[in-house]
DNA sequence: TTGAGAAATTGGAACGTTCCAATTCAGATA
DNA sequence: TATCTGAATTGGAACGTTCCAATTTCTCAA
C-alpha cells in the first residue's frame, strides 16, 4: 500500500469529450469502439475521425474494471541471469503477446521475499493469470494461496511437491541418461558429474539420469567424481578443478546445465586442455550459445524457448476453461552431439 | 480493442465487504489500508482482522482508476536474445521493483509493428512511465507522439537523432578505441573489424572508434578488413571465416559486440587456432559470460546491468520531476584485458 | 397517412476505490 | 446545563469505462 503515486499531469481526454467532438453519445463511442455492428458506419466513422482529431487513448484499465476483465498475465522467473530462462521468457511473451495479453514480469532472484511482494503485487494488479518458476525452497503454501485466490497458475521447470498445478518441466533424468551413455559409447569410463547436492528434484533427477547410465553400463560410481559446486560458470570452473586434481582423473564431465558446462570449457582452456580431445563435457538445457561456444557443446536440448510458449499456451487455455483438470506437460529432451564430447585420448 | 476477455469467476471481496464485517464504513477500511494516522488503533486492528478473514485482496486498478495514478512501468527491450539486453532488464527491474514499481516488459525482436502495438498497449494501461530501448529504424514520429502523450520516457542505447529524451548509454566511439589501441599495443598490425555496415549510430561510432585508432596510430586502414555480417554468434563466425580466407591474413579482430566474438572464438576454435595465441579477439558490451568463455574474452566492459540500474533511476528521477531538463548519461567503457587478445605469433 | 417493426442511439447504473465535506462523539470549559 | 473543541468516522461523488433497458429515428407496407 505504501508506494510511490505519478499524478497524471495533463487531464486526460476521455469517450466523453470524444463523444461531444462527434455528437454522439458516449454509449455510441463506446460501440464504435468495440467495432460493434450496431452502429451505422456513417457514425461509426465520425466518431473514428474524432478520435484521432483528439488524441483520445483507451483507458483499458476503467474498461477492465467495469468488465471485471483482464488482459495482463503475470510471469514470475528466478534466474534472468541464466540464458535458459531468458530465452524461455522470450518464448512465453511472445505467444502471450500475439493472444492480445500483455506481460507483467517480475525477476525474484532466487529470493522468496521478492517472490513474495511480487506474486501479492501481481494479484493486486488482477493478472488474469501467473507463469511462475519458482524460487528454491519456495513453500507449498504460497502456491496454494494464490492458486486459491482463484488465479490460474500454471508452474514451470521446478515442480512442486505437493498440490496440483499445471506444469511445464522436462524429463531430466533421462536427459543426463542419455548424456552419459552418450560419454560412455565414447569410450569413456571415468566420468564426473557436476552439479548442486541436495538441491531440489531437479539437481536429484539430473544426478540420477547419471548415476543409472553409470551403473547400467557396469560402470561402478566413484563418490567423489559427484562434485558439488553452484549452477554457474564459476562453479563448472570450481568443479572442473576438482576433477582435474583428481589422481585418477576422470575423462569426461556430465554437467548440470549449460552454464556449468561454459565454466568448464574457459576452465579447461586455460589449462591448456583442448575440449572434446583431451576432455569430454556435456551440458544440459540446449541454450542458443552451446552451438557456438569453443568448442561446440554437445547438450541435452530440453528447448527453453519451446518450454516458454507451450507454459503460455497452458495459461492460454487455463484462462479458457479454468475448470479443466490440470495439465502436465513433459518434453523429452533431444541429445545434441558437438564438439565437446569425443573419445577419450589415447 | 479486440482482445481475449476472461472473467473474473468469483465475486471479488471489496472495500465494502471488509467494511461490513468490521462493522465500520468503507471509508474507514480505505483509510486504514493507506496506514492513515486518524483512525483509532483499536478500530484499525478490527479492519486488519476482517481483512485477513475475508482473505481481501486489494484492488490496485479500482485505487489507480480513482487516483488516477499508477505504479506501473513498462520496458520495452528490442533484443533479449542478447545476453546484454537480458543483463540490462535485470537491473532495471530490479530497481524498479525496490521502487515500489511493478515492470510491464514487452519484447520487440526489433520488429516496429511489434514495438508500435507494444507502446500503445502500455499506455492503455496508463504506465506510469517507459523505458525503451528503440528497434532498428525507429521513426522519430513514434517517440514524438508518446513522448507528447505526456508519458515520461527513457532511451536506452540507441540514441535517437532529432528530439530530446532522457537517455542513458555507452560512449561506443572511445570503446573500439581503447580496443583497437590495446591490439596496436599488443603488436597487432592488420587487425580486422567485425559488425554491421550502415547499421544505424551505435554501429556507425564503434567502427569510427577502430578506425580512429588504426589512423592514430599510424596504420592504413584496409577496406576489406571491415567486415560486413549481422550482429549475431554465427555473424560472427560467418566474419571471421571470411578473415581466415585473406591472403595477407589479419592477426586479429575487434568484435561489434560480445556475441559476434563469442562466435568468432568457435569458428576459430574449429579452425585449430588457439585464440589468444594464434588469433586476438576482443568483444563489446562485457557480459557476465566473458569472464568464462574459452579463452576468457578481453572485451569493453560498458555494464548492462549498471546501464539498466542508471535507466530505472532517471525514470524515477523524470517522475518525480516531469519539468525537469532532459538528462543524458553516457558511461565510460573500460577494457577489461583477458586472454583472448595476446601478442600475434611470430 | 399511419403504424409496426427494425435499426440506431442513448441515459444511467455499476465496477472498487479515494477523498472531500459533513457528521458524530467525547470530554472539557463556561 | 449548554457550548465548544478536536478526534474519529462516514456518506457520496468521482475516476472512465461497459452494458442493459429504454428511447428515438427510419423504412416500408397497408
Amino acid at each position: 500500500m505504501t508506494q510511490p503515486q505519478t499524478k497524471a499531469k495533463r487531464a486526460s481526454i476521455t469517450i466523453t469529450d470524444v463523444a461531444h467532438a462527434a455528437g454522439v453519445s458516449k454509449s455510441t463511442v463506446s460501440l464504435v469502439l468495440q467495432g460493434s455492428p450496431l452502429i451505422a458506419p456513417e457514425t461509426a466513422e465520425r466518431v473514428r475521425q474524432s478520435v484521432v482529431a483528439l488524441g483520445y487513448v483507451y483507458n483499458r484499465r476503467a474498461a477492465d474494471l467495469r468488465r471485471k476483465s483482464s488482459n495482463v498475465v503475470g510471469i514470475v522467473i528466478n534466474d534472468l541471469g541464466n540464458p535458459f530462462f531468458a530465452e524461455m521468457l522470450v518464448g512465453m511473451e511472445r505467444r502471450l503477446f500475439d493472444a492480445g495479453y500483455i506481460s507483467l514480469m517480475a525477476h525474484t532472484d532466487e529470493r522468496l521475499d521478492v517472490q513474495k511482494r511480487v506474486l501479492t503485487s501481481m494479484q493486486e494488479y488482477h493478472a488474469a493469470g501467473l507463469i511462475l518458476c519458482p524460487a528454491f525452497d519456495t513453500p507449498a503454501g504460497l502456491l496454494e494461496r494464490t492458486h486459491h485466490a482463484g488465479i490460474p497458475l500454471v508452474i514451470v521447470v521446478r515442480e512442486p511437491a505437493a498440490g496440483s498445478y499445471d506444469f511445464v518441466g522436462a524429463n531430466h533424468e533421462s536427459g543426463t541418461f542419455e548424456a552419459t551413455r552418450h560419454l560412455i559409447g565414447q569410450g569413456h569410463r571415468r566420468i564426473a558429474f557436476l552439479g548442486r547436492i541436495g538441491g531440489g528434484p531437479v539437481y536429484e533427477q539430473r544426478r540420477t539420469g547419471y548415476e543409472r547410465a553409470m551403473m547400467e553400463n557396469g560402470i561402478a560410481a566413484v563418490p567423489e567424481w559427484i562434485i558439488d559446486i553452484p549452477p554457474t560458470r564459476e562453479g563448472g570452473r570450481e568443479g572442473i578443478r576438482q576433477v582435474l586434481a583428481m589422481p585418477l582423473r576422470p575423462t569426461a564431465a556430465v554437467c548440470y546445465n549449460d552454464i556449468v558446462a561454459f565454466g568448464t570449457l574457459g576452465e579447461l582452456g586455460e589449462h591448456g586442455l583442448v575440449v572434446g580431445r583431451d576432455f569430454a563435457i556435456t551440458g544440459f538445457d540446449g541454450v542458443a550459445a552451446t552451438a557456438h561456444s569453443n568448442p561446440p557443446l554437445t547438450t541435452i536440448d530440453v528447448r527453453p524457448g519451446e518450454q516458454g510458449a507451450v507454459a503460455a499456451d497452458m495459461l492460454l487455455k487455463r484462462l479458457a476453461d479454468p475448470a479443466a483438470p490440470p495439465r502436465r506437460h513433459i518434453l523429452e529432451p533431444r541429445l545434441v552431439v558437438r564438439q565437446s564430447s569425443g573419445p577419450p585420448s589415447a
